[in-house]
RNA sequence: GGGCGGUUAGCUCAGUUGGUUAGAGCACAUCCCUUACAAGGAUGGGGUCGCAGGUUCGAGUCCUGUUCCGCCCA
């Protein structure tokens, strides 16, 4: 039977769309145990991976494919394990950025989102979600990842909006969801407060200022003051200095005057003050700074707001009322100048805060705003690491998550934006009660007026975010859904929002659903470029995953980022590194190809029961089930790159390399050996394919169709146990037999005949011996004779030896005329090569090979006879002592060769 | 200022219960288009694992201190 010839090139732009197509369509990303079906077994435990969602109107990049790589492995994994797997997939609106982005191209239609109004512009957002929604699925989708998108959810859905307006209601009724004027952070171009995390710290060049507090009494006397922001002093309402400073004892108690507006401000004392900081005497300015705003609460001074919604200021700031920030802060320090106030003026480095969003300088500022109320939140989440309930991968996050919410802050979640979820809270205009509901009203239900107002502001992205591993599955109904897949398995993520999102959401779990939101968080690293670079579009280093997915293929961009990767650390991407995975991929199919064209070689049936495996059959047989062991250890200890890069090894190195060289031998030979052999290639691929599938599921799909049509074709008797199934995307995982045998002698045998085998290239290397000629050889393998004779066609074709002269004997240590002679793992080794031996080169080659096993003697003899031999290990100890033995033999057998020249 | 991570071959990185001449990919050198694969094969050169101590029969692997780099928090 002749099989339809496999192309010599893995073509994975032909196969990958279309698999992805037909795993939908067959229904395998779906839950196999579903409570939507009848025959719904709720005592089967599911795994549950919540999808982080995606910005709807952010285009597929590296940090996607990571983590949509990483989570498809861990649930292609615990599918392939029969255990009944669920991946919610889904989007975020994300507020701002897309707010933003939307803007910004209304803006180049010339179009203002003002002029728009509100109702059509969130109209206009909602048009961009749509269209931009299909692309990021079809993106993610293209990566392979094998989520239910029955079940696909958006931040903005009605269920989930239903979940964000419970749990703000739910936070309100509980006394931890308030509203009122606080410093925030404001950002000046976006015109909202974000929350502390939205604020990023740049070290950045600037001065300090320092000038005069001119005392009230008219005295002439003066407070020395340091500022980085001398605009600020415009809100200053106290100068403070610290109780124990002697320098400035004094001026405790009196009253200093505010430069330029002549208001007359107290001096104050606060433990808070830094004495070695600039002079030693603060300005507190309680509106524009959070520290002062805390010792401005605690002095009960006065704050004062000199800035506008765009930070320029404002009539409180007169005469600078109109003016932008900085440069109201030059006309103050020259017109302070003028008046003589200024002491001067240094460089100093300043740590300038940023929206994490625009980039535009921070202003703190006093703002009505929704605030959270965290720290019982906070408790709960500690609480569920601390005990263990949720585990966190790498184990070090747990102190950073810690810190973060032993020393947590409340959480400002309104927002000045159109587009997110509307603050479920009215204003009546008539009796001026405010009124928090779950449903939209439209009377006051205080009054019964109908004047009343929605609250204009959105609530913070991270809001809905918080929610999602429960309200994706449709909280705060109980859902057959809910009931079933909540609590999720694995929370696996980037550690760049650990706080923002993984933190918050385990508070969100245990407070309204009282149960941890997942048991497990995996924290990925950041992909960077090739040199550990931020990749950014100025710099010009990005790689871009679409581009590299047409090139290269996705199971070729997947398997980097997997095996490149451990827990926690950021990752070095490059192109070359995807080339070369695009080669393994290469390789697989061609193994494949081998295996495919090889079945029909074999008969059908073997002749015997009993068939005796070679020794090559029981050594790959072994090392595979020591494969599967270990990653199977590697998996349960969440190393997935180092146990990828086994297979990876295994598969190459192993099984291409060397069995697939000796198969070729085997299966020449026709008869039960040829047919065992065929087994073993389908055997051992087959499995290899089942443990690469969570890798690199394309490729692996695809080649194990074609080796399941192939083999099922030729033999039943080829079919793994159990049959083969019907997709490898559903194949059961691979199981390691309960007998393992590490020291299996052939494992050592195989072993022994490689190291004889590459000695023997590696001479024919030195001696450019041509790479097809068969040459005469004498192996002195003293014991080992029987094996090598055994092995002799192995060797001869691997090693390229002429077989019809091919001689091994128990032992011959002196050297034949005309041959070149080395000695390796204690086998003596003679090559004819028709070069004339140049006796004193050789004898000096050989005394070089001899030094160095003689070191090696040296070396093990010293080991042997210290403490070592009786404290370690007897397998260890009797380990080195077989080695010990090698060298000799080999040293012998050099010694020998080194006589007779 | 506090905390965390990293420091291993020219480059990018693995190396998780400490086991005794340290691994991969890329790059480099020589040879080979041999009927699975030139997106390949064979062979080779190249690190003593940032530094200094310590524990141990034995340390890249554990402990202490420290350099430099990066990150987070304040």
């Amino acid at each position: 039977m002749s099989h339809k010839e496999l192309p010599k090139t893995y073509d994975f732009a032909a196969t990958e769309e279309s698999l992805y197509q037909w795993w939908w369509e067959r229904g395998y990303f779906k839950p196999s145990n579903d409570p939507a079906n009848p025959d719904f077994d709720p005592d089967h435990t599911p795994y549950v991976i919540s999808i982080p969602p995606p910005n709807v109107t952010g285009e597929l990049h590296l940090g996607h494919a990571m983590f949509v790589s990483m989570e498809d492995l861990m649930i292609r994994y615990h599918r392939m394990k029969g255990i009944p797997t669920l991946w919610v997939p889904g989007t975020d609106h994300a507020g701002i950025a897309t707010q933003m982005v939307v803007e910004r191209s209304l803006n180049a239609e010339g179009i203002r989102r003002e002029s728009l109004g509100r109702e059509k512009f969130v109209e206009k957002v909602w048009e961009w979600k749509k269209l931009y929604h299909d692309r990021i699925s079809k993106q993610i989708r293209r990566l392979g990842a094998s989520c239910d998108w029955d079940r696909e959810r958006f931040t903005m859905d009605e269920g989930l909006s239903r979940a964000v307006r419970e749990v703000f209601v739910k936070l309100y009724e509980d006394g931890l969801m308030y509203r009122g004027p606080r410093i925030v952070n404001w950002s000046p171009k976006l015109q909202t407060a974000v929350s502390d995390l939205e604020v990023e710290y740049s070290e950045e060049p600037g001065f300090l200022y320092y000038f005069k507090y001119m005392l009230a009494d008219g005295s002439g006397e003066y407070l020395p003051v340091a500022t980085t922001r001398p605009e600020t002093i415009l809100g200053d309402t106290a100068v403070a200095v610290h109780p124990e400073d002697e320098r400035f004892t004094r001026f405790i108690g009196k009253e200093v005057v505010v430069p330029i507006t002549g208001r007359v401000i107290p001096v104050i004392t606060d433990e808070y003050v830094d004495r070695e900081f600039g002079t030693g005497a603060v300005k507190i300015t309680p509106a524009h700074d959070p520290n002062d705003y805390k010792i401005g609460l605690n002095h009960n001074l006065p704050m004062i707001n000199i800035m506008t919604q765009t930070a320029t200021i404002n009539e409180e700031g007169a005469p600078y009322t109109g003016l932008d920030r900085f440069e109201c802060r030059k006309k103050l320090w020259a017109d302070m100048k003028e008046a003589g106030l200024v002491i001067k003026e240094e460089p100093h480095k300043l740590n300038i805060p940023r929206s994490q969003r625009s980039g535009e300088i921070i202003e703190p500022m006093i703002s009505t705003q929704w605030f959270a109320r965290m720290q019982p939140l906070a408790d709960l989440a500690l609480e569920a690491v601390r005990d263990g309930r949720i585990k966190i991968i790498p184990e070090h996050f747990t102190k950073i998550y810690y810190n973060w919410l032993e020393n947590i802050q409340d959480w400002c979640v309104s927002r000045q934006l159109w587009w997110g979820h509307r603050i479920p809270v009215w204003y009546c205009a008539e009796c001026g009660e405010m009124t928090v509901s779950r449903t939209d009203i439209d009377t006051c239900p205080k009054c019964g007026s109908k004047a009343i107002e929605q609250d204009p502001d959105v609530l913070d992205t991270w809001f809905s975010s918080w929610l999602w591993p429960f309200s994706t599955l449709g909280w705060p109904e109980k859902t057959p859904d809910y009931e079933y897949f909540y609590p999720t398995t694995m929370m696996e993520t980037g550690y760049d929002i650990l706080f923002f999102w993984v933190a918050r959401m385990i508070m969100g779990g245990m407070y309204f659903t009282g149960k941890i939101p997942f048991s497990q968080v995996y924290l990925h690293g950041l992909v960077r470029d090739e040199h550990g670079k931020k990749m950014s579009k100025t710099k010009g280093n990005v790689v871009d995953p679409l581009t590299v997915m047409d090139e290269l293929g996705t199971d070729a961009l997947r398997f980097p980022l997997l095996v490149g990767s451990t827990a926690g650390n950021d990752t070095n991407l490059s192109v070359k590194k995807v080339e070369a995975n695009r080669n393994f991929a290469n390789k697989l199919w061609n193994a494949a190809r081998f295996v495919i064209s090889s079945l029909e070689k074999a008969p059908e049936v073997p002749l015997s029961d009993e068939l005796q495996p070679t020794l090559a059959d029981t050594w790959i047989w072994a090392r595979l089930q020591a494969l599967i062991a270990n990653v199977e250890r590697l998996f349960g200890s969440h190393q997935y790159g180092e146990a990828g890069r086994q297979i990876y090894d295994y598969f190459w190195s192993e099984y291409a390399d060397w069995y697939l060289e000796i198969a070729k031998i085997q299966l020449a030979s026709g008869g039960d050996t040829a047919f065992h052999t065929a087994k073993m290639l389908v055997r051992v691929l087959d499995t290899c394919l089942r443990l690469l599938h969570p890798f690199t599921p394309f490729v692996t799909e695809a080649i194990w169709g074609h080796l399941k049509e192939a083999a099922s074709d030729q033999s039943d008797q080829f079919a793994p146990e159990g049959g083969w199934e019907e997709a490898l995307i559903i194949a059961r995982w691979p199981v390691a037999e309960e007998k393992q045998d590490a020291d299996d002698p052939a494992i050592a045998d195989m072993l022994q005949l490689q190291d004889v085998i590459r000695a023997i290239r590696n001479i024919r290397t030195e001696k450019n011996v041509k790479p097809g000629k068969r040459i005469p050889a004498i192996l002195a393998a003293s014991e080992k004779a029987a094996l090598f004779r055994e092995q002799r066609e192995i060797l001869s074709v691997l090693a390229y030896l002429d077989p019809e002269t091919l001689q091994i004997t128990e032992q011959t240590f002196e050297k034949p005329e005309d041959t070149i002679s080395t000695a390796v793992s204690g086998i003596g080794i003679f090559l004819k090569i028709e070069e004339t031996v140049d006796k004193a080169a050789e004898s000096e080659r050989l005394k070089k090979e001899l030094a160095e096993v003689k070191s090696q003697i040296i070396r093990l003899e010293k080991l042997l006879n210290s403490a070592f031999a009786e404290k370690a290990p007897a397998a260890v100890v009797t380990g080195e002592r077989e080695k010990l033995e090698k060298y000799q033999t080999t040293a012998e057998n050099l010694q020998a060769q080194i006589d007779s020249l």
